[in-house]
DNA sequence: TTATGTGCAAAACATTTGCAGGAGT
DNA sequence: ACTCCTGCAAATGTTTTGCACATAA
């Protein structure tokens, strides 16, 4: 945040940053917001979209583009692959290496200036498969 | 859309269905009421979003769970990837192999049952970076 | 004939924005 | 002081839904 200039360090920013940093969920913008709110009851909506996207445009934070309705946040900006629960809509971590080359690959296969790439994998997480398998005990 | 029971071939049905079989874009839903509305002009946004929510569960069409703020869609329903323009928001399919195997990867890194991935790069389009180079020799 | 589908309009969400007052620098 | 930022509320944009009527099977 101090790296952008004319950005200020409010204190709505810090705890934004604070929180986001807590968790290793990637918290849709009201989740955050709920969780902002613990601290700071009078926060709003907006301020909390506003400083999600200033943090993410300048790379202090991650807004994943991912499948889904809501757009998600995530305060690790190092470069790794997503899966979403097909069931549950929760999205996770995956731990596979980030294959650098594909966007060389990429650029050569179409006429784009290739900035970037993102695997999103869709699955059922553990949770919902175990609900599926007491369904099938009924 | 035969393939499904309790599935009626509707005249709103089989035109969404031409209509996207046209293009190779990837409209979003309303541009898809946009294309039909020219040959069926009562038909409602509704029905659309119905049936291509619809068509994509019964697999006859493919809903690109993309980034950016609307759905799109797709005739073809072969898995392959999608590059998505930052500046217009525009998405194309980009011709690299698909990595089959990447699931398998996935699914020993995590507890999920994989069932699919997708991979979107970002990029700038070439009308993009025309527009940009034009405005360079301002 | 009857379950399913449609058009229309309203509702439900997610996100953005205008503005008057508040707070960092 | 002088911007930039915030809270609030209203506006916007996308998708879903309720319902009375229409229509494919």
């Amino acid at each position: 945040m101090d790296n952008l200039p004319n950005m200020r360090l409010t204190t709505q920013r810090q705890i934004i940053l604070e929180e986001l940093g807590k968790v290793t969920s990637h918290p849709t913008a009201n989740e955050v917001y709920d969780m902002v709110r613990k601290r700071l009851p009078r926060i709003g909506l907006g301020t909390v979209y506003r400083n999600l996207e200033l943090m993410a445009e300048s790379g202090i934070i991650l807004k994943l583009e991912v499948g889904g309705t809501q757009k998600r946040f995530d305060a690790t900006t190092e470069s790794h692959y997503h899966i979403r629960c097909t069931h549950c809509d929760k999205v996770e971590d995956i731990d596979i290496p980030v294959q650098y080359h594909i966007n060389e690959h990429a650029g050569r296969a179409c006429n784009y200036e290739v900035l970037g790439h993102h695997i999103e994998f869709s699955g059922i997480c553990v949770d919902c498969q175990q609900v599926r398998n007491e369904k099938s005990y009924n």
